[in-house]
DNA sequence: GTAGTGCAATGATCCATGTCAACGCTCTAG
DNA sequence: CTAGAGCGTTGACATGGATCATTGCACTAC
């Protein structure tokens, strides 16, 4: 949590993700936050508008009716932003899955910025508008998809985002550690931990999966998964 | 179908939306479509990649899978925009629900145009952005949910949203007419047209509603459907 | 009027997933 | 070693919503 006006570390995702000079945008404003797995971030204050960018590590967004049941709304990578930049308070929760290391910036401060680099709103643009496309499929998935077919969808979804980002090689990975419980693929799923627990035991049975350990998935039949969410 | 590329109606929906000069956008570039309803905009050419904004009507955005489920993943009014602007392919499908009226700009033309207006993508990141948070909030309805629940939801979202562009004054009104008949609705919620039915029939039952016609709704207990939504 | 068409409502049954409960690993602390 | 906590798995059973089939109601065409 040490705040840093004069930022010494440089902000290598902050400025990979929108392509530009690391100097302009560093220095400025800032403050680093460090998570631990399980932590969530609070938006100090309550009514100060926040936004955020992923440095390192996995969280989650959620939301959650009154009696507990949650639905997890987005997991972002490093490099993600969090938070709605010009003046609406974000409404969900947003919670480390993994160690994490964020930066955040108060919301005037961002968008003070964001006026004078326009390049900063059109890449923020253009992520946003994956983002809604990925929820939009996501929609789908929770909408019409068996538990079956979800967990299909959601493991080959999850050996092309976790690629390391030290494998510079392109292309989906088939044996992963997953940064979720059972709980979480749960939450995402729209399922319970039994049937989360059931159909991917269903899996490894016919031979499609294999579960080394807790976390560690290999799909040993991309094309079986394939066929499962794609047609039914 | 008219192609105008001297647009002499005025794009008031696009401007008013922007809050930009009517005429510094108009005339520009811009194909008007009149869509009759249940008809399916068409991105012509398969591979020319457009970005289109409503000027009248109700559409819907859905997606499918090869056995015929289908999930509306989105519904757009007028002055809301569809498509992906900067080179990405669209995937999903754009209905007309009622009668309307849309004007398409090439994707290249579009882009080229929010080159010079930076104003453009400020207004279009703060609507994806809403949009985004809307389709979170999604997530949580059709992931979490009991059919009860989608459909209090449902009714209250439409009372706020259908509001007459007429009636100026704000908040959400109690009698209203739906744009969708009951399998466009199941597709909204992820339901089958016979809970709909049948969970509808519930509220009525219990006076929450009324029905007067097919597609008419008047909302009697707004408190009793909020409890519904809120908790369970 | 009748016939036909397109939705919506209702009824009977089925089944995938939720619910509740017990059990089993694995890791840590002592 | 044992005790306990935290997850994950497995089993038995319940149920909400899907499925299938039928009926009803407007509306149009003739």
């Amino acid at each position: 949590m040490d705040h840093c006006t004069t930022c010494v570390v440089r902000n290598r995702a902050i400025c990979s993700a929108l392509e530009m000079d690391e100097i302009s945008l560093l220095g400025k404003m800032g403050r680093h936050h460090k998570l631990i797995a399980g932590q969530t971030l609070i938006w100090e204050g309550e009514d100060s508008l926040l936004v955020a960018n992923v440095i390192e590590g996995v969280l989650k967004l959620s939301t959650s009716l009154s009696d507990g049941r949650e639905q997890i709304v987005g997991v972002v990578y490093p490099s993600d932003f969090i938070g709605r930049p010009f003046g609406t308070r974000v409404q969900h929760n947003v919670t480390a899955l993994t160690d994490a290391h964020v930066c955040t910036f108060s919301s005037s401060d961002f968008d003070r910025f964001a006026q004078t680099h326009p390049q900063l709103e059109h890449k923020l643009l253009e992520r946003t508008l994956t983002e809604l496309d990925r929820t939009r499929r996501w929609l789908l998935l929770l909408g019409r998809m068996t538990a079956s077919e979800k967990l299909a969808y959601f493991l080959l979804d999850m050996s092309q985002r976790l690629v390391r980002p030290d494998c510079a090689n392109e292309g989906p990975i088939d044996g992963f550690d997953l940064p979720f419980g059972r709980q979480q693929i749960a939450d995402i799923l729209g399922l319970t931990i039994e049937t989360v627990s059931r159909r991917l035991n269903d899996f490894k049975v016919q031979g499609l999966i294999a579960v080394p350990s807790r976390r560690r998935i290999e799909i040993l039949d991309r094309e079986a998964l394939e066929n499962i969410t794609e047609a039914a």
